[in-house]
DNA sequence: CTGTTAGCGCTTTCAT
DNA sequence: ATGAAAGCGCTAACAG
């Protein structure tokens, strides 16, 4: 009652596999093996044993089991992404996957633009991972070989433009800026911007893609290229297009890297009583579900996220169980969704 | 060259404790002390030291550490929200807080619908975690005993309308509701719907709040309290506004439980010619970025996401050290925003 | 400040 | 099918 005086709790001396050999007048080992290898104990045995787990609410210390077997269990993932909606498909994927095995999943931030991908790895690496699913930024050759040296299967996921150090499940991000691009052109767009938020591999990945389109067509100018280092958000997409508007004001369509700035270029332009897409044309990046339901509804370039993460824990799961192959690379494809923010001239233009 | 004839890797003879104490003319503990607490060692040695761990590429074992030690230095975030919007800055706020300390994250998703948060927290408990953040879902006597007896510190975030078994850092879904629905009727409006996804704690909560109010007023009509069970999204707000007006073309305001459903009602709105907020008010939930920069913009409530986060790891952080404490419960509070899609009667109706 | 001894809880290997 | 012994790599507790 009163307040203050309550004893101590965090106590419960834990129960141990002995413990429970004990009580059910086995060796520690049989446990072990009840639990783990059900088909290696006799049936009579295996059901006592398992009730008696119960009982006492035995729980495997999984550091223990670890450092025994040099087995943890876990995958680990890598993303400076984790805390962006791009990556939650991504995680739904890859956890639908693992659900069915004994496996878990470990998430780690690499931390923001300092070059410590390469310490985040190393520590994942001492807790005897049983695969590694990697998002890098940077892919210098230093990072290369750590992944190469890693003593579990990694798999690279998101982009494909470059040889994996193993395995690698993702699209093409020039390819599909090119696409993204190249549809902007055929309706008619001609002042083009690219809006992005970061840097990363796959960025620069896109602007190579969109550059060597426009290039191609004598059109590139590079001071639409608009960028601000941060969180990529609806609020910088509206900020990025009055940037883009009041310092040029003749552009004339805009190539987003993500959705969420598509959206707030979208907002901004109704705000500006700007037509989307008769007076201005949006492209997003990543068909998020806003895309399809917005009014307009937004042409973006939709990823297999889900499929990305599903495939990529699926690799790993597999290559657990045999040695290594060569390098593999697949590419899930992306498609491009043409909607209405860059049907110019279609029968009806919903904003202005 | 020939492809499938590439030795094993993943071989690497591990470098240990001992390996280094060894090269390094010392025994293995003064290492570790090295490592763990530097000034123990003297500075000459422990410069050594350091040098040959960084030659040898050693990295400590997490498993042999946790279990020699009996301290994972984990900290395990459990959520059945790890993949939505809303947890996103959650997340950020934890990450931001552990990221000067030495320990590290383990989030974990207990699996949708089924109750076996059980057995994850069992399975949390097991990896001697140094503390637990918990998003339940439910809130039975059964778990809360499990929480009260964890072998760690745990806090339990986003509602805090019932007493914890410890610690609770979130704000009152209740009241929050009650807030939402009061500004909607001083608007003027009068066929309220309420919008939602699933029906966890936090949700029936909302749900007490807008109903209590309205009863008041003699108002509340269950017919217009339309949800789904399944992930919350932009589209699942235009598909239920769409449900809501075919069913009800007399309503004339929404409270959604999250602003995606908010924004899914806007475009549906937008997509039928009624005029937000004139003849359609909506009101929102959780503030995300694009609230403030919707077109017209999205009244909506704001939580301090990123600040339970960041609090909760704090007291977790805080609570490792000193032992326990009596029940303790931080409202952060909540902050109706006001904005143009429940602002009848305004200037100027954007929409229609 | 540095070292010795013991043991964390489990699994491996080898017997039986 | 079951068990005994040994040890995974590290740190706690105590000595010196």
């Amino acid at each position: 009652m009163i307040p203050g005086t309550r004893r101590r709790r965090h106590r419960h001396e834990k129960v141990t596999l002995s413990d429970v050999a004990q009580a059910a007048g086995v060796s520690a080992i049989t446990v072990s093996r009840a639990l783990r290898e059900p088909e290696k104990v006799s049936p009579a045995l295996r059901e006592t044993i398992l009730r008696v787990v119960e009982q006492m609410g035995y729980v495997p210390d999984m550091a223990a089991r670890a450092l025994a077997s040099k087995d943890s269990g876990l995958i680990g993932v890598l993303t400076p992404g984790l805390t962006s909606y791009a990556f939650i498909a991504v995680m739904r994927g890859i956890e639908d996957r693992v659900r069915s095995t004994d496996l878990r999943i470990q998430y780690a931030n690499p931390g923001d633009g300092r070059n410590d991908d390469g310490r985040k790895l190393r520590f994942f690496f001492s807790q005897n991972p049983a695969g590694i699913i990697y998002v890098g930024l940077q892919h210098d050759s230093a990072l290369d070989d750590l992944l190469r040296r890693a003593p579990c299967p990694v798999v690279e996921i998101m982009d494909v433009s470059h040889a994996p150090a193993e395995m690698a499940v993702g699209i093409d991000h020039r390819l599909a800026a090119e696409a993204a691009t190249r549809h902007l052109l055929e309706q008619g767009y001609r002042r083009i911007a690219m809006l992005g938020a970061s840097w990363d591999n796959r960025s620069k990945r896109r602007l190579e893609g969109f550059q060597s389109v426009l290039e191609a067509e004598g059109l590139f100018d590079p001071s639409l290229v608009l960028s601000i280092d941060s969180y990529t958000s609806v609020g910088l997409g509206a900020h990025l297009l009055d940037r883009l508007l009041s310092d040029h004001p003749d552009a004339d369509a805009a190539f987003c890297h993500s959705d969420d700035l598509a959206l707030g270029a979208l907002f901004e332009c109704q705000r500006r009583g700007r037509s989307v897409p008769n007076e201005f044309g949006i492209c997003g990046f990543n068909d998020f579900d806003y895309a399809g339901v917005a009014f307009p509804s937004l042409t973006s370039v939709r990823l297999p996220r889900y499929e990305i993460g599903y495939r990529a824990a699926d690799m790993l799961i597999r290559a657990t169980g045999g040695g290594r192959q060569a390098p593999t690379v697949v590419d899930l494809g992306f498609q491009l969704i043409a909607r209405q923010s860059t049907a110019r001239n279609a029968p009806k233009g919903p904003t202005g």
